[in-house]
DNA sequence: ACTGGGTCTCGTACACCGTACAAGGATCTC
DNA sequence: GAGATCCTTGTACGGTGTACGAGACCCAGT
């Protein structure tokens, strides 16, 4: 059991995965449980978003005291280390390891990371918050590994390529995620929202010149089809770009 | 003048830029000025990070109560809209102006953008969060278009290209600028916070398999310098990469 | 000289947060 | 039955953002 006072004097500990410590049980009253207490957050984080979520809403929906939690986890962003780890656990491993090539290993492992941080739009400030050393994570960061290994680049430029790559979904899947956020809050489709942000943007004065150059983009935009089909569009461009500048590199290295 | 509470029930609004309010002047006693106190609030910022900045602390330190804030603000969320729009000023336009062909303007951007990142880590919690387009924000972003737009890349095509180079930058600043934070609170050098962190990974039981494959990229990596300096080398080859697979894709298009 | 209205600052108060601490009930072991 | 262990709770502390209303100041108009 560490205090959250003393977690903090011990940082290159300052991850739930780094105390070493074993799950306590649900035998008591209230059926508790560490896994119910993870489940029942991400419940929250999903629907309410990272502020949302607070110790006593949380045992309140689990019927039971603020204070009860903190039998089975030392602090809140315990709470959250565990959630996000879980999140990880929701990759498709399998259909991963089914892919057929480096190319197609790295264009799974991108959609799945991007969905993850979609549907869990808590995810991305969090991932970039905490250390990303659960189970789930590592055996993601592994597949990872897997699949650059794959592309014949030197070993130590793999970790540069991985960086493309993921620093990139992290990104995109950010701002879609973001987005997608803003939206729901506003009670609005993607597709209404980002008519009502063009518009509040192009009206805004003083904004004049400066849209100036991003008018033409604006529009080829507007002529895409819906908001989600733009995402999906272009993250696989993206993509592509991404792989093509693998493969200039291989051969770059290689014809060395 | 907006209340907080109201925020919430316009979010196409939900930023300071498109309140579209002038900033009130600082005749009274105390001296006090919207551009003092997003200054001040920086400062706090990049000593305390964005949970150290308080409302209570940052008055204190301008010799003002909190509430006298709130007459130039709506909102704390509105400092940090304010004071992500200052350090966007800091990017070197003119360097970016004196760059040489798209590839080094973007190469340049990059650079001034993962330097901004790291320098204020809590621009990218923040970034991810609020709508960037204040001023400083909006003439960034034309040089980044104004990159994109060199490569000749189709028009249509331009957005997935911006977005594979600069959520990149992004991903990758968040980590760099995170692991500095981390560093920086357990009070060592990176170099040496990157030994403990290594070190309790591979210490911890119930890891060992999952390293297993990461142990062949650890080892080159101990024998590459400094962590800077791999930070350094890993971003520039990144930028490559991404630069390469642009190229590939203009070739791509104007050859079909 | 007096008054009225902006402009700015402050004190108080509310609801909420994470969590330390100590007391208790429940259950199991001997 | 006694004691230990496991789990839950009540209370309290020090923080947070900010709504509201009262005042202080200065400046223009009469």
């Amino acid at each position: 059991m560490v205090k959250a006072a003393d977690r903090a004097k011990n940082p290159a500990r300052s991850s739930v995965w780094l105390e070493n410590r074993a799950a306590r049980g649900g035998g008591g009253p209230a059926g508790l449980d560490r896994d119910r207490i993870v489940a029942a957050a991400i419940r929250m984080l999903d629907e309410e978003g990272l502020a949302g979520l607070s110790m006593r809403k949380l045992a309140a929906e689990l019927k039971v005291t603020a204070m009860s939690l903190y039998w089975y986890v030392d602090t809140k962003d315990d709470i959250i280390e565990f959630a996000m780890d879980s999140v990880y656990g929701e990759f498709d491993l399998a259909a991963i390891d089914a892919a057929d090539g480096w190319r197609d290993m790295i264009r799974v492992l991108a959609l799945e990371y991007r969905r993850m941080l979609v549907r869990h739009p808590w995810m991305s400030p969090s991932a970039g918050q905490y250390l990303n050393i659960g189970p789930h994570a590592i055996a993601v960061g592994g597949k990872i590994q897997e699949a650059i290994g794959g592309t014949g680049l030197p070993v130590d430029r793999q970790p540069s390529a991985t960086s493309a790559v993921f620093q990139f979904v992290y990104g995109y899947g950010t701002i879609e995620s973001q987005f997608g956020r803003r939206a729901a809050e506003a009670g609005m489709s993607q597709d209404d929202f980002y008519v009502e942000s063009v518009k509040a943007f192009r009206d805004n004065p003083g904004f004049a010149e400066a849209i100036e150059p991003m008018a033409e983009i604006l529009d080829v935009r507007a002529s895409q089809g819906s908001v989600s089909a733009i995402w999906d569009r272009d993250f696989a461009y993206a993509l592509d770009v991404l792989v093509a500048g693998i493969e200039a590199m291989v051969s770059r290295e290689t014809g060395t």
